[in-house]
DNA sequence: AGGTACGGTACACAACCCGTACAGCATCCT
DNA sequence: AGGATGCTGTACGGGTTGTGTACCGTACCT
């Protein structure tokens, strides 16, 4: 969940901005001024910050600068003043985008999706750790290195994607080795057997790829 | 030096912006329409597009999703329309940032600093190291000196893109020889062949263009 | 205690996949 | 015209994977 950091003096705004960012599922915190920006910041690193720059108790840049000294977190600046000087003023301290008031919400919200889309690459998604083994499902890749056949994957992939939820040994016959195979449970108690050789510890006591009798496999995390 | 590609169908400020970018010392390519931007990106891989949206021949969230389709490279958007809805359209379709027409050369530059700054993370790395060979995906230029038909760039700059990651054979194929090609796995290992002739120390155990069975092939930093 | 159902394991063989060699063909350059 | 280069397509040997069958242990039921 991405946590995006509102820093402006008007209660109004913040109110306003922490509702819709709220809405559209981000975690949002707050802050009126400057300094408040900056211990929030360092409290609670938050993945995005909408920063106001009319604030009362720092200059704005000096805010940027700030956070810079310590954070590359995406900064997108609302400012009520259009002149170049400001725009250029807050890019060069460190903003990634400058958003003049009054703004559309829309706009905003566009802006908050380029930004983190861009900062963001790094997030890593989906890897799973199965006792000593880390499985990315992203990269195909299981350190300590282990190889996988093709079907072994398929088989892993369809427990890992639900952890702790039982999947039934048609739903894996029918998802792996296609429809027509629903009722072969041979496959399924060899490829286990397979997976369990190769990712468990101790295979014939298997803590992480688990029997159902008589409905399926579960994977437990 | 960074390569900026300047999209405008009004020669003025194609002009303009051309003179005043290489002032500022960057490599400055321009195109005219929205095709002409296409295979000028392809051509020569730009660190930074600053696009019109009011091509002649193409909508312009049409051109950033041409873009967007290979490339991450940053997109800056010019428009005399300052509708919420076009900016929303254009940001979501994956530009970076959005300036209406009037704008400042010095808030335009400053966005162009902004946004490479963020970006410089991803250009980076556009040189890569594979074993005794360092490889510039940018210029094409491989050293100590090896030659590469377009075929085996291709085919390598898809595996590179993604170091570490698995890339399915179906999608090689389909990239690099067309989507009629899904099958043609001969193809395939034909040019892993040719390309590990040429680029790995001992070809017949590859150590960073690596196969994985049944699925497809990988590149090894 | 014996029978039955279910899951785990072992193993053989066929099918498939990979790497490689090689020939034909189009294109470009000299 | 001739040669070099690069792409397309086929063939083949060796190794790996998938398929199918058989066998064994355990838990539960009668």
């Amino acid at each position: 969940m991405t946590r995006i950091l509102v820093v402006d003096d008007d209660p109004q705004i913040l109110r306003a901005l922490r509702i819709n960012l709220r809405a559209r599922e981000y975690d949002v915190d707050v802050a009126a001024d400057g300094t408040g920006a900056l211990h929030a910041a360092a409290a609670h690193p938050p993945d995005l910050v909408v920063l106001d720059l009319g604030l009362p108790d720092m200059d704005g840049a000096d805010v940027i600068r700030g956070l810079r000294g310590w954070t590359t977190v995406p900064i997108i600046v609302l400012s009520g003043r259009a002149e170049g000087t400001d725009k250029v003023a807050a890019l060069d301290a460190g903003a990634d985008d400058y958003v003049t008031k009054p703004f559309g919400l829309d706009e905003l919200l566009a802006r908050i999706r380029a930004v983190t889309r861009r900062a963001q690459p790094a997030t890593a998604d989906a890897v799973i750790a199965l006792g000593r083994y880390t499985i990315d499902l992203g990269d195909h890749t299981i350190t300590p290195e282990q190889r996988l056949t093709p079907t072994e994957w398929q088989l892993l992939e369809q427990l890992l994607r639900n952890p702790g939820k039982l999947i039934t040994q048609r739903h894996l016959l029918k998802e792996v080795w296609g429809p027509q195979y629903g009722t072969e449970t041979n496959y399924l108690r060899q490829y286990m057997a397979r997976l369990r050789r190769k990712l468990e510890n101790d295979p014939t006591r298997p803590r992480h790829l688990l029997t159902e009798p008589g409905m399926g496999y579960r994977y437990q995390p």
